[in-house]
DNA sequence: CTTGACTCTATACTTAGGTATAGGGTTTAC
DNA sequence: GTAAACCCTATACCTAAGTATAGAGTCAAG
């Protein structure tokens, strides 16, 4: 078995030495060996570990739920109904964001299509004229001279 | 015209009294005038101000980009193509999101297929299991026994 | 054996959007 | 006229996931 310093696993991972430190810091993986100069002894274990990490970020884990994934899978007995329930809470954080989104963009559309067709198209924004037309009044209405 | 107190407007448009303060501080608001002790006197025009702000961000703006809108909205001649140009952003912004979305949800759908039908639903989690390998090398098999 | 690359710790900084606190002064209602 | 409720500034803190820096020690190649 052969050990990797921090900054070949860095490299392996494709992950900055900080992060690793930073991961460490945040219990995400076990203190490793250290050499009599204190350098990190990481093994492969360390690579599938961050690698994993990586997996679970890019399909929406946060380092949260990922450390208490990993703390499962130390526990012995771990089954399918524990990591399955941690994907359903995320699959419904999901459905929530993605009900969000599709609201927004709906709002956007319709806004963007009320923008469109200014009575006088040289007219300004209908959206920023409802904040002009306070400005002005803020102004005594002079600005309307 | 009158006048209301930080807290007042804090009331009206259901926002806590810092965050008014901190919107003055990033240049949402500005700054009001103020009483001879010292206390802002805002007006009416703050408080659609505020209103604008807090729509603008449940459609999903930040607050730099109402920043700038609102910075638009003091240009005069500011028209409906200014506006439509940071609506056709954030729409792209969002369709983005939409996308990484779906393929997580995809991703954890698929996951959880393969977790629920293990070959022997006693056995441990065929997710967590690769990691378990992994932690049974580390201690030389030891584990495995 | 020296020099450049690597590693160590500790601390501070980043973005975004606030919230909380300390230590004061002010206003208002009774 | 005093006490509660309000306001002021400045500063620190919060989450999330890191990044950056300083100052020191270590390792490997030539």
């Amino acid at each position: 078995m052969k050990t990797l310093s921090i900054g070949q696993l860095a490299l392996t991972v494709q992950v900055k030495v900080e992060t690793i430190r930073y991961y460490e810091r945040r219990g995400l993986i076990p203190p490793p060996p250290r050499r009599a100069s204190g350098y990190r002894q990481f093994s492969q274990t360390d690579v599938q570990r961050l690698r994993f990490i990586k997996y679970a970020q890019s399909i929406g884990f946060t380092l949260n739920e990922i450390a208490e994934m990993l703390a499962l899978s130390v526990e012995s007995g771990a089954t399918c109904g524990d990591v399955t329930e941690r994907i359903d809470t995320k699959l419904r954080d999901i459905e929530e964001k993605l009900k969000t989104l599709l609201r927004m963009k709906k709002t956007l559309t319709e806004l963007k299509t009320s923008c469109k067709t200014p009575a006088d198209p040289s007219k300004d924004c209908p959206i920023l004229e409802s904040l002009d037309i306070e400005e002005a009044n803020k102004n005594g209405k002079e600005t309307l001279k």
